[in-house]
DNA sequence: GCCAACGTTGGC
DNA sequence: GCCAACGTTGGC
């Protein structure tokens, strides 16, 4: 299983917007850069992410399962962008907060701090672990 | 609201 | 193929 990482911004859409489609989950589509696109084309059904909210709150609030592999993106009007579906699967107790990456040096790798723009990202396995204690969740999400 | 970072576009 | 111009994202 990989791990990654999905930002949206709440005011587009937002956690509880993810939680209210409920297992059908939902397209992770509008996403217009090729290395996030690339990133979801090499996503399996079963992988797990961490949904960050952008901007204002800047934390990482729940967790997600991928729930179908690459496909076309119904919203692009073009062949070259693919998304995949995921479901909203855990909330966190404890938002993790940018500055809790920040000021974790364990966590001082990660793409979030390197590449800020940067919409769909990898997490390592030990990226995936702490984050998950930091945001007070059991180390092993639910099946 | 600003700006740095960075991706894309289009002229050459 | 280069690069200037421009647009977007996201943190501050």
């Amino acid at each position: 299983m990989t791990f990654w990482l999905f930002k949206s911004e709440p005011s587009a859409w937002s956690w509880a917007d993810q939680v209210a489609r409920g297992e059908a989950g939902e397209e992770w589509n509008g996403v217009r850069n090729y290395q996030a696109r690339n990133f979801m084309r090499e996503m399996r059904v079963g992988d797990r992410g961490f949904f960050y909210h952008s901007q204002k709150e800047k934390a990482v609030v729940g967790t997600v399962e991928v729930i179908a592999e690459s496909h076309p993106d119904s919203t692009a009007d073009d062949a070259r962008w693919d998304c995949v579906d995921i479901k909203a699967l855990e909330p966190v107790k404890t938002p993790v907060t940018l500055d809790m990456v920040k000021a974790d040096p364990r966590l001082s790798d990660m793409a979030l701090l390197k590449q800020s723009r940067l919409s769909v990202q990898p997490v390592t396995p030990d990226e995936w672990r702490l984050i998950r204690a930091l945001a007070g969740l059991p180390e092993q999400a639910p099946e």
